[in-house]
DNA sequence: CGAGTCAATTGGTTTA
DNA sequence: TAAACCAATTGACTCG
């Protein structure tokens, strides 16, 4: 992939980013995810243009739940509350089949009072931080839970299997959440240090150009010795300088000269 | 009271 | 084909 091929791939994601993508990224739930913090050091260019090759933003779908179909019953325990919930099995059969076990479970305890079942707003489990710290440990070993990891996990936090089940899945949503703000937040720097760049170049030919009009001993003048002034080294070594990716933010003025006709001493 | 967080739900897709 | 997964969403709850 030479520099040409970095940049205009930079370029048409910064303007996906600046264009197509921008009405979603300033929906509500967008903006909200991009206040999360970046450590830029962290990806080098090229990896960080891995990632922007592969960034797909673009949601697959859009549907809306029914809502109100579900049975909501609180447990005391000595030390915690939890609240288990469970799907009507009549509503969904998938999701019974997949919760049988649990709303088995939860059908022999189950007790809801005349009162507790018209008057009761759904509450909601929070979990306590020993359980988070320690779904959080078995989420470092592993992202994903076999169904023996699942029970045992969930008998040790005293939570259903499903709530465990859940739990990881929604921290891995979390965790590529924020996988995808920091790649956005790359992509942008990318697409921005990409229209600096651009801007030098435009400049440089607009000077270019101005020098081909205002010399015509220039045209006159081989390629071959024509060099950069010895305080911009870009030109002459910046393909050796392993500091300076496409990304690199060239020296601010710099220009084309020949050395024949320019620095000479005024006093000759 | 609005915004943010997070457990939970829903429905579609993938996988064994 | 059931189970697991994912994206999108809901709604209870918290906080400034």
């Amino acid at each position: 992939m030479g520099t040409e091929d970095v940049c205009n791939a930079g370029l048409v994601l910064g303007l996906n980013i600046d264009g197509v993508e921008e009405k979603r990224l300033q929906s509500k739930k967008y903006q909200q995810q991009n206040l999360v913090c970046f450590e830029f050091d962290q990806l080098s260019p090229m990896e960080g243009l891995e990632t922007c090759l592969t960034l797909s933003l673009v949601p697959k779908k859009i549907n809306k739940n029914k809502a109100g179909d579900h049975v909501q019953v609180v447990h005391q325990s000595s030390s915690q509350s939890t609240v288990s919930s469970f799907s009507n099995p009549n509503h969904d059969i998938t999701s019974s089949n997949r919760e049988r076990d649990d709303f088995e479970v939860e059908r022999l305890s189950l007790r809801v009072s005349d009162e507790e079942d018209e008057g009761s707003a759904k509450k909601k489990l929070r979990l306590t931080k020993e359980q988070s710290a320690l779904l959080e440990d078995n989420f470092k070993e592993h992202t994903t839970l076999d169904p023996k990891q699942k029970k045992a996990l969930a008998a040790q936090l005293n939570l259903r299997p499903r709530q465990v089940e859940v739990w990881f899945q929604n921290r891995r949503a979390r965790t590529k959440l924020k996988q995808t703000e920091v790649e956005c937040e790359y992509l942008k720097r990318c697409c921005q240090a990409l229209k600096e760049e651009n801007r030098r170049l435009q400049k440089e030919v607009h000077e270019l150009k101005a020098l081909k009009l205002a010399s015509p001993l220039y045209m006159h003048v081989p390629a071959a010795t024509l060099t950069m002034c010895p305080s911009c080294e870009r030109i002459g070594s910046g393909s050796k300088n392993p500091t300076n990716g496409p990304f690199a933010v060239a020296p601010r003025s710099h220009h084309l000269y020949n050395s024949s006709i320019h620095h000479q001493s005024p006093a000759r």
